[in-house]
DNA sequence: TTTACAATAATTGTTAACAAAATTGACGTC
DNA sequence: GACGTCAATTTTGTTAACAATTATTGTAAA
């Protein structure tokens, strides 16, 4: 294996996104460009600029002088990202209806993604269930064919996780793998309506199963916190 | 006045995306680096900064080691930014029919604005219009008080001005002001159904007076095309 | 006149160095 | 022992220089 030197910034995104949804990024943590820079091969305009792309997001932190922070959203930013998400997610599930309407949609990759969810939450492996909840969310908007639409749910991803990581109280249901059955569900069934419902009570009660009597969070390095 | 240094990147972001909406800035035009270097005091690395952020929101576009050009969206990208603009500005809507309803919404810039538009569409401004038109659509945004929902729209709206400079044969009635004061009539009635219906059409119209059946676009001279 | 090729100029990509600010730790005082 | 001050260190902000690539211009041959 060549020893390829990293100069793309979107992998630096990836990277942090990737440790966000593994629960490795907490909330408040922060990111010294160097460190990522001796870590992996990345120059430090490279890691500089990738961490623009993550402020610009709303996922990083940054204040003039200091090192950036992993987003550590309050209970408006939280009610906030949820809504952005219920607004963009109804777009993406009546497109989808209506790409099913029209057999125009293969829900293969997303039906084996439900059943992978369904395994792990027999197996009660709720750290990988976590994970894949997010791709199942994604992989929705990507289905649209719509990379505009793609772009504005990305963010909101590692957002929701980071607001699971301050304020729920359990990991386990938290974006149950049942609603997401019955969301496909109801897109096969043609019906728009029943659709909508669906997903806006499913991210309805995921910001009802957080408790907003906020804890602290303590842990603060983040040597090995990635990969 | 001081001489002030210009070191904000989202300074640049904000020329460009006003360059665009002001018909000035044309699809395809190359913007050189050091060009906005000498024409305003920013340095170079605050342009590539600026610039990178409007590669990511697609509104210019960066194949490595060439200048970056302002996009010139397809048939295919317009109908996809018109459909995220229809999922996003839909949620936009709801929201201020709730708000609405619970008497917590101040429509009162928006009137004011409907109110100038119809003043420029009487004395057949159409450059003015069509810039206050988008004006119109971001502020409905903002009144949601949602950063997030605020920010995955911005981008939307100098790409649909572009997708116009493509692809509409008058520039007049291309975003139907009298659409708009419907608009927030459907919001003022408290009926969510009415208002969907009303951004929807709205939308669609725009993307309807399209003529894809596009011509060349020869203007690629960029001085004096900013202020 | 047109085409192909070579030389030049202009522009972007990348790295390094320096300046400015903030963080950390030690020291002394209360 | 706790607190505050000051110096030392670390980290970020900014600029400049050089390398690599592309675009342009000019020349010559078909």
């Amino acid at each position: 294996m060549t020893t390829t030197l990293h100069t793309n910034p979107d992998k630096v995104v990836d990277l942090v996104f990737e440790a966000i949804l593994k629960k490795r990024l907490k909330p408040g943590v922060k990111l010294s460009e160097i460190s990522l820079q001796e870590e992996f091969g990345y120059s430090r305009a490279v890691v500089r600029q990738g961490f623009d792309k993550l402020v610009d997001s709303g996922v990083l932190i940054h204040k003039k002088n200091q090192s950036v922070r992993v987003a550590y959203p309050t209970k408006k930013e939280t009610k906030q990202i949820y809504e952005a998400r219920k607004a963009i997610e109804n777009g993406v599930i009546m497109i989808l209806v209506e790409k099913h309407r029209n057999n125009e949609l293969d829900l293969s990759t997303i039906d084996s993604l439900v059943i992978k969810e369904q395994h792990l939450h027999e197996n009660s492996e709720h750290a990988k269930l976590t994970r894949l909840s997010c791709d199942f969310h994604l992989t929705l908007a990507e289905l649209c064919d719509n990379k505009f639409l793609v772009d504005s749910l990305k963010p909101l991803i590692p957002l929701s996780a980071l607001a699971a990581s301050v304020y729920a109280d359990i990991e386990s249901n938290f974006c149950s793998f049942s609603e997401h059955y019955e969301l496909i569900e109801a897109i096969k069934s043609n019906d728009p309506v029943k659709a909508s419902k669906a997903i806006n009570t499913h991210l309805d009660r995921c910001v009802e199963s957080l408790n907003f009597n906020s804890k602290a969070i303590k842990n603060h390095s983040y040597s090995h916190l990635f990969n």
